[in-house]
RNA sequence: GGGGCCGUGGGGUAGCCUGGUGAUCCUCCCGGCUUUGGGAGCCGGUGACCCGAGUUCAAAUCUCGGCGGCCCCA
C-alpha cells in the first residue's frame, strides 16, 4: 500500500511525486540539474523515440557526432554563441594539463556538425543532406531545473540537420519537418500550438524558427519542439559550398529541427490524472497487464487462464502480476504506471469464459469474451488514442482565451494561454512581450479563431498571436 | 540580479525557539502468520540528524562557512 499522489490541481507537486513514484526519474542524483532514468521511465523514453526514429528514418540518416566542440569552433557564429555562451560547460584539464584550446560539452551541436559538412560537400551531388542524431547535450541552467523540463543535461536530444542548394528547397524541408513533428505528436496525442518566433525569440543564427509548444495543465506553456531555417548564414561562417551544374560555387541552405525529452514531460502532464500516468497504448511499457484474481483452492486454474492469456497477447507488451498484492493494490499500482488496458481474470471468469475489461484512460470496466481479446487490442488501442486526443484539446481549448483587449490579456496571462492580435511593429512586439511571453504568430492551433484583427497595443491590423508564461 | 525559507532512516515528518530521555509518527523495505472481486490485518526486524569548523562538561538543537533543495520578486 502506497499513499495517494498529490491531486493533479497541484501540478508542480503531482508532477514531481509521479515522477518518482512511477519510476520514470530518480531525482536524487547528487548533481543539480542531472537525473537518473529509472529502467521503467527508460523504456516510455525508447518507445517514444522508437516513433519518432521511424518518423525521421523516412529522409534522414542516423549519425553521431562528439559531444566536445572546440571552442574555435563554438565561437564562429557570432549570433549563435551569443545565444548559448552563458550556459556552455568547458572541459578546460585534460588529467592535470590546462587544455590549449578550451573544449565545450555540446550545448547543441551545429558547430560540432558543420565543419564536417564543409567537407562532406563539394558538389551539388551531394545535396541534399539530410541527417540526425539522439544524443545528450548540456545547458548550466541557472533557472529552477526540473526533471524532462529543466535539465542541465538533456539526455535526449534529437536534432537533425539538413543542407540544400536553394533557399526555397530549405524552405520546403521546413515544411516536411514541421509536418512530421505533428505526426509525432499526435501519435502521443498531444495537442500543439505551432507558431513562428518573434524575432527576439528565434534561434541564435536562424532566419526565422517555428516551435511546437504543448499547454501544461497550470496554464503555463512548454516548447516541445522546434524547426529552425538557418538559411545560408552558417553555410557562410563555415564555408559551407557546394559546386553547381555550370560549375560555379555556392553557399548552401541549411534548417535543423530538434525534440528532446521535453515531449515525454509533456506526454506525462496532459494526460496524466489524480492516479497517475496515462499513456497511449503505443507508448506504455505495460501495454496489457493481467491481474489474477485468486481464492484459497482456485490458484492454479485462474493463473493458468492468465498465462494463456498473455501467451495468447504476445506481440504485445503484456504482463501477468501474480504477485503477493491483493487485487485492489495492484489495480492502483498499474493505474499509477499508466497500463493502457487491464485484464482480470477470477474464477468467474474461467467459468464463463470471459474477462474483465479496463482502459487505464476511462476506467469502467465491462466483460468481453475470452476468444475475442486478441482480435480487439488494435481497434481498443486506436479509440483510446483518439479519446486521449480529444480530452486533450478539450482541456487545452479550457486554458486558452481570446484577449482582444490589454486588461483582459494581462489578467488571463499566467492562468492560461491568451490569443490576440498584434502589428509587426517591434515596439508593440516589446511592449506585449512585457506581460508573457509572445510565443510568436500562430501556425497552427486545434482550435477555431480568426487570423486577423487589430493589434492588442495600436490598434493597427494585426496577426493573431499566443501569449503565455512558459517553462 | 534581489529577497526569504529549509536540509532528520529509501520517501514524508515530529523534536530545534528553551542544548542533556532509548530521536517521534506514517510509509516503503525484510521475515512470519493470515487474507485476496478497488489501496487487508496482526507479530517481529533493518534503517536517519547534509558537510566542515566553532561555542560548550555536553550540539539534530546555538554561531560561522560550504554544499544542496524550495519559494517569492525583477
Amino acid at each position: 500500500m502506497s499513499e495517494k499522489l498529490p491531486p493533479k490541481e497541484e501540478f508542480s507537486e503531482w508532477y514531481h511525486e509521479l515522477i518518482q513514484r512511477a519510476e520514470i526519474m530518480d531525482v536524487r542524483y547528487p548533481v543539480k540539474g542531472l537525473y537518473v532514468w529509472y529502467p521503467f521511465g527508460f523504456k516510455i523514453r525508447r518507445s517514444v523515440y522508437s516513433i519518432l526514429r521511424e518518423i525521421m528514418d523516412r529522409e534522414h540518416e542516423e549519425v553521431y557526432f562528439p559531444a566536445l566542440i572546440p571552442e574555435t569552433e563554438l565561437g564562429k557564429e557570432g549570433e549563435h554563441i551569443k545565444g548559448f555562451e552563458d550556459e556552455v560547460y568547458w572541459v578546460t584539464h585534460g588529467g592535470k594539463d590546462e587544455l590549449d584550446v578550451k573544449l565545450a560539452l555540446r550545448p547543441t551541436s551545429e558547430t560540432a556538425m558543420y565543419p564536417m559538412f564543409k567537407l562532406w560537400i563539394r558538389s551539388h551531388a551531394d545535396l541534399p543532406l539530410k541527417v540526425y542524431q539522439i544524443v545528450n547535450t548540456f545547458r548550466y541552467e541557472t533557472k529552477h531545473t526540473r526533471p524532462l523540463i529543466r535539465l542541465r543535461e538533456i539526455t535526449s536530444f534529437k536534432e537533425a540537420h539538413t543542407v540544400h542548394s536553394t533557399f526555397e528547397e530549405a524552405e520546403e524541408q521546413v515544411k516536411k519537418a514541421v509536418g512530421y513533428y505533428k505526426e509525432f505528436y499526435e501519435r502521443l496525442a498531444i495537442p500543439c500550438i505551432i507558431c513562428k518566433r518573434p524575432e527576439w525569440d528565434k534561434f541564435p543564427g536562424a532566419v526565422y524558427t517555428i516551435a511546437f509548444d504543448a499547454v501544461m495543465p497550470d496554464g503555463r506553456t512548454l516548447q516541445v519542439g522546434t524547426v529552425h531555417n538557418l538559411g545560408d548564414n552558417f553555410a557562410k561562417t563555415f564555408e559551407i559550398t557546394y559546386e553547381t551544374v555550370n560549375g560555379e560555387h555556392s553557399f548552401a541552405y541549411q534548417t535543423c529541427y530538434g525534440i528532446s525529452e521535453r515531449c515525454i514531460a509533456a506526454l506525462i502532464s496532459i494526460h496524466g490524472d489524480d492516479l497517475g500516468l496515462v499513456l497511449p497504448f503505443e507508448v506504455s511499457p505495460v501495454q496489457i497487464v493481467v491481474i489474477p484474481v485468486l481464492y484459497k483452492g482456485k490458484e492454479e486454474e485462474v493463473l493458468r487462464v492468465c498465462r494463456e492469456i498473455s501467451e495468447e497477447l504476445k506481440r504485445y507488451r503484456v504482463f501477468v502480476d501474480e504477485g503477493e498484492e491483493r487485487p485492489g493494490a495492484k489495480y492502483y499500482k498499474w493505474e499509477l504506471k499508466g497500463a493502457a488496458i487491464r485484464i482480470e481474470v477470477g474464477p468467474r471468469e474461467v467459468e464463463e469464459n470471459t474477462v474483465v475489461v479496463s482502459f487505464r484512460d476511462e476506467r469502467r470496466k465491462f466483460k468481453v469474451k475470452r476468444d475475442e481479446i486478441s482480435s480487439k487490442i488494435e481497434e481498443w488501442a486506436k479509440e483510446m488514442r483518439k479519446r486521449m486526443y480529444t480530452k486533450a484539446v478539450e482541456e487545452m481549448a479550457k486554458r486558452i482565451k481570446m484577449c482582444k483587449d490589454l486588461e483582459k490579456l494581462v489578467e488571463w496571462v499566467g492562468k492560461g494561454v491568451a490569443l490576440t492580435y498584434l502589428c509587426r511593429s517591434e515596439r508593440c512586439g516589446e511592449e506585449l512581450d512585457k506581460v508573457g511571453s509572445v510565443l510568436g504568430e500562430v501556425l497552427e492551433i486545434p482550435l477555431s479563431v480568426e487570423s486577423k484583427g487589430k493589434c492588442v497595443i495600436c490598434g493597427e491590423e494585426g496577426r493573431l498571436v499566443a501569449v503565455a508564461k512558459t517553462y
